[in-house]
DNA sequence: CTGTTAGCGCGTTCAG
DNA sequence: CTGAACGCGCTAACAG
């Protein structure tokens, strides 16, 4: 009674020598069949591969991995927000190289905690995981510094982490922004509303400088009130553009991410339904595309980069150093370079 | 030499026994102090957490879950595609859940493949997962018949497919698609041009007959060439919409899911920039929301349900048949409720 | 309070 | 061509 019982509440799988038993063999030379060994007789192998498919037996991985030289096959995958397209995207490209490699990306979030990504890094060494990739929560990082990891390689994306040197892939956040701000001053637009996230973000500190150096190149000092910063969410980014508007007349918005520009554009729409506002001159840049930016009702750029090839490329440089461990190479970091497109009604008829 | 040369390849991970060395103490005691077992002295306890310390220390969670009756900690979520921010959203859900109940998510996507379905499944469980949450890719799948997952506990979100008795999460699809087309036909439509996917889909099967259902209440017989079926992306949306439109005059679209009702707007807005066409009154219903549904240009109605309560769902039913896998319940499917809600410019001035 | 023994599932090494 | 023994890292059960 008590064994069948305890096979209820704990199914235990089928292993090798439940296979061999029933095919009537030894253990290894079930695992010779299965890892295509040539000197496996035929009738053997039948033999094997039917006592497999009556058993449903699956090979178990984690024990698999636990021989040395065995890899576990499996990539950490850390993001801040899977809900944000742009990360959703990225991940995408990640698992696209990944499975490329015969691996397996395993998921976590951290919702830009500090303490979270620690666990989750803690978690993924655990499981043996051949690589990491972290989009960084933070600017500190003492858990992730090479010697914690003990040679699993790490890959940050998105952002850098000051005084860790590791391989990381980054958007040209600086350049794009400068170029998107540039945009807006060779229409005319001097009076330029800021929407951008907390200075802390290291993609928020770089769009902002860059923005900056574009204004301050041609002589212009941007007014503070015209200048949000530290907007996380599509809510803040609403909120705030409300209130912008509510005490300045910009001639343009830039926004420094996905979810500024977002919120922005609600709160132009929300504004417009109140009436008395005609913003059917405004002009916006924005960093980042997202769905459906070809309807945006005003005259718009996208500063544009791709989120999955961030991934791929990500991945990319983590299997540089997994499948090459002793290359000894310096940590390097690549730009990935962004472009204008414009979008919404700046498009104007088309032929 | 060559042990340095063999450390740098195969950065051999430190073990319980390394930390057991370093310690000066026996690996059952350093197993224990890392459990947390009460009867280590102080004293004892601290050596070890210093080796720990000293040597960067992990334990080996494959070897850990290797012993009887102790689990991976892992749950594998196979959707069809990650870049779709619904299916995002639903892995959101799901890691909520479980990261409640300290699992860890392993996430695969499947392109809606069946070939590659069930390869994810056979390494999910070589993986040892303790649950599968899946949203199935075809109406056949015999890789995932309950017997040959040996007991792992088998969720099916947004789809259920025939023949396979286990838990499932689903949409009310025919009922949201029922009210929806039922709300046009108020408002008093009755040329309404219909955008879905593939009858193969189960989704777009049950949409489309709930769609149908509410048409043959009211004795509307719908024309063929205002029904375009079989779309599967936005690309493909986009181009049946422009072919709709330019045979028939439909006063309201019907798109059975998110990717459609984005092409159907890239199409409308193509459109509307060439001229010619006055869709002003046209009234758009759509399943699934998406990001600035709010900006729809024309009076629009979304048949709203929430990614992320599907993902939570799924996973709660995972974790009552984890938690308790003798309860031998039979099956259950359960049917998340939808609602409507008025968005673009149907929403007319706010106060 | 601490150490020894044994075994989880698998595959390499060495004998048949 | 096939099998027996051993060990990967960890911990329950049983000494001491």
């Amino acid at each position: 009674v008590s064994v069948t019982t305890v096979n209820t509440l704990y199914p235990r799988l089928p292993t090798i020598s439940d296979v061999a038993r029933v095919a009537g063999v030894s253990t290894m030379t079930v695992s010779r069949t299965l890892n295509n060994h040539p000197s496996v007789r035929a009738q053997t192998r039948d033999d094997v591969m039917r006592a497999v498919d009556i058993l449903g037996y699956r090979r178990n991985e984690n024990a698999r991995s636990l021989r040395p030289g065995h890899q576990t096959g499996l990539i950490g995958v850390g993001i801040t927000n899977i809900a944000n397209p742009y990360y959703a995207e990225f991940v995408l490209g990640v698992e696209d190289i990944a499975s490329q490699h015969g691996r397996r990306v395993i998921l976590a979030t951290t919702a830009g905690d500090l303490g979270r990504e620690e666990q989750v890094v803690s978690d993924f060494l655990g499981r043996q995981v051949e690589g990491l990739i972290l989009v960084p929560s933070g600017d500190t990082a003492s858990h992730v510094r090479p010697g914690r990891l003990r040679g699993v390689p790490l890959v940050f994306a998105s952002r850098t982490v000051d005084g860790v040197a590791t391989d990381s892939v980054v958007v040209d956040d600086e350049g794009g922004a400068y170029s998107g701000a540039r945009h807006l001053l060779e229409a005319g637009h001097t009076a330029i509303g800021y929407l951008g996230a907390p200075d802390t973000s290291f993609t928020g500190a770089r769009r902002l400088r860059g923005f900056l150096r574009a204004l301050s190149d041609v002589g212009i000092v941007p007014e503070s009130h015209l200048i949000r910063r530290g907007l996380r969410t599509v809510e803040e980014a609403k909120t705030a553009t409300l209130d912008l508007l509510s005490t300045s007349r910009p001639t343009a918005l830039f926004c420094s991410n996905n979810r500024n520009v977002v919120g922005a554009l609600k709160a132009l729409t929300a504004r417009s339904r109140t009436g008395g506002y005609d913003d059917s001159a405004l002009e916006i840049v924005s960093f980042d595309d997202f769905e459906l930016s070809d309807l945006i009702p005003y005259r718009a750029t996208i500063i544009n980069h791709e989120a999955r090839r961030l991934g791929q490329a990500s991945a990319q440089m983590l299997f540089q150093r997994i499948l090459s461990p002793d290359s000894g190479q310096p940590a390097r970091t690549v730009s990935m370079p962004t472009w204008l497109e414009p979008r919404g009604t700046s498009l104007g008829v088309a032929p």
